[in-house]
RNA sequence: GCUCCAAUCGUCCAGUGGCCAGGAUUCCGGACUUUCAAUCCGGGAAGCAGGGUUCGAUUCCCUGUUGGAGCACCA
């Protein structure tokens, strides 16, 4: 038989690189052994789902080379590729009735609210946190009757008692093994009648003849549920194989508060796919003689399954760059032209709008625009203290603002846009133009510094090295927190 | 709290019952270069701890420790 495997993201937020990775990992595994690459939709969460993420899912595996040979939009013999679609099939339903028809699961009439209260106590109490399965023994006639008047309910897998599950994962040294005490009544069909993911995942993937789960080991505690659905459904099960999880520097579960994990992240900043996916292999595997990059076609015809390391890999940018400086520096001149052409057309769309109303011709961008691309500017020592102030006060000024603005810069939710740069610096003035109740003479004087019409020139200088810009906050936004913050200091430096 | 998984330089990845523990990245130094980058050369940097098994353990086993994940009508 012939080897399938898929790739099943659920379209919430933006594209992942999470599942770039185990794209690629089953990506070449299938196509090592000749088989095929699916990718399917999970999306039966109504309320987190949606299409515009679904989209920039195809988008990105597509900017990869990650190309499946089925999915929703290149269809296939065993679509529809979307869960969705799926359950206005009925086939999801199907499989539950069949379930509850045997004794292998039943309804339960719980509340929200219930569950909840169930939750509380069981935390409180330092007890296991799990479904106490009170309307497991309810009558199936009586069941079926309040299912019937409209009551809603959900239903729940009948998960053995006792016993233990165990599982022979490749890639771990010991079965897995879990006692079924352990595991609770899932739910299988929402009371809005869509399934959850251990229901729909089972079932499409012995309906799309999947062969090999290769997924992440965040997956591997639902692993018993999923063997189980199997066997009673009467399926096949897919070999299942748990890969590490990406992670933070600090080791955890990879996060975009700690990393770019927005696969459109590293296509705007200019990354070859080339160089991404190659990053991507080296985390968890190798290629047998060591070498260090290579290509989708060669990491194919190398791939070993078994070889793969489980541990979760830190996931580390600075390799990243230099890989993509590899595979950049080794373009075909077309190439790389385009690539350059593409980021420095970024840069000017971005910049032109600011310097519309100032120009005369095309060419006064040219001298206008140059600090925003210089990497260093520098302004006359003369320039920087404004008129009333000396050389002193305006270094302490610039040491101020230098200091408030990296601090905005490092805060968690910062937005470096003009808006908020000028509220940020608004306020700031507000707030250090009043002197303390009890300040000091030298501190009431240091306040009457803080003036707009002052901080605004000593910023436009510092940061451009000219007296004459586009409006500041613009400016700001445009030469970016870690430029601005460097600048302001290399104007301090200016003033000594 | 309960359950599961993992453990080699800071990070990624090799490797072996007797290794000088190897490569990459990062950092530092040098060469080349007008300079920078690239490139080349060199340096620093690791086997979680304690018990076993064994003539010998980084490698095999156990316990602990540490880290991670899961414990949803999310996937």
């Amino acid at each position: 038989m012939s080897v399938r495997v898929r790739i099943a993201p659920s379209p919430t937020g933006d594209p992942h690189v999470g599942t770039a990775y185990i794209g690629l990992l089953n990506y070449c595994f299938a196509k090592h052994h000749g088989g095929q690459f699916v990718l399917r939709i999970e999306d039966t969460d109504q309320t987190r789902c949606t299409e515009a993420s679904a989209q920039a899912i195809y988008a990105s595996m597509k900017w990869l080379g990650l190309n499946y040979d089925e999915g929703p939009d290149v269809g296939g013999a065993r679509g529809p590729y979307i869960q969705s679609e799926r359950v206005k099939l009925g086939l999801y339903r199907k499989y539950a009735d069949q379930l509850v028809a045997q004794g292998d699961a039943y309804y339960c009439f719980c509340t929200a609210r219930e569950l909840d209260g169930m939750k509380a106590r069981q935390r409180a109490a330092n007890e296991p946190i799990m479904y106490d399965r009170r309307h497991r023994g309810l009558p199936p006639a009586e069941a079926q009757a309040r299912a019937a008047a409209g009551e809603p309910y959900v239903v729940r897998m009948k998960a053995p008692l006792e016993g233990e599950f165990v599982y022979r994962d490749r890639l771990r040294k010991q079965p897995v093994v879990k006692g079924w005490k352990e595991i609770d009544d899932q739910v299988l069909l929402k009371s809005d009648g869509w399934p959850t993911y251990h229901l729909a995942a089972v079932v499409d993937d012995h309906l799309m003849a999947i062969t090999h789960v290769i997924r992440a080991e965040e997956w591997l505690n639902s692993l018993p549920k999923h063997i189980w659905l199997n066997e009673k459904l009467g399926f096949t099960p897919p070999e299942y194989v748990h890969v590490g999880l990406l992670r933070n520097a600090d080791k955890s579960k990879i996060s975009k508060r700690k990393n770019p994990t927005n696969l459109m992240w590293y296509k705007a900043q200019g990354f070859m796919p080339e160089a991404l996916l190659n990053f991507l292999a080296l985390l968890g595997h190798s290629h047998p003689d060591g070498k260090e990059k290579f290509g989708l076609e060669e990491m194919i015809a190398f791939f070993d399954l078994d070889r793969i390391n489980v541990a979760g890999p830190v996931f580390d940018l600075a390799k990243l760059r230099h890989l993509q400086g590899q595979w950049f520096r080794e373009l075909p001149p077309e190439r790389m032209r385009a690539e350059v052409h593409r980021a420095v057309d970024a840069r000017f769309d971005a910049l032109l709008p600011l310097f519309k109303e100032r120009m005369a011709f095309g060419g006064d961008f040219v001298w206008q625009a140059e600090p925003f691309y210089a990497d260093s500017v520098s302004p006359h020592a003369d320039d920087l203290v404004p008129k009333g102030l000396d050389k002193a006060q305006a270094k302490w000024l610039l040491e101020q603002v230098q200091q408030a603005l990296k601090a905005y810069a490092a805060g968690e939710n910062a937005v470096w846009d003009a808006p908020s740069l000028e509220a940020f610096i608004r306020t700031l003035i507000t707030e250090r133009s009043q002197p303390a109740a009890d300040a000091t003479p030298d501190q009431q004087a240091q306040a009457k510094l803080w003036q707009p019409k002052t901080l605004f020139m000593l910023l436009r200088v510092a940061s451009t090295g000219k007296k004459e810009s586009p409006p500041l906050f613009d400016t700001l936004a445009q030469i970016g927190a870690l430029r601005v913050v460097e600048r302001l200091g290399m104007a301090q430096q200016k003033l000594r």
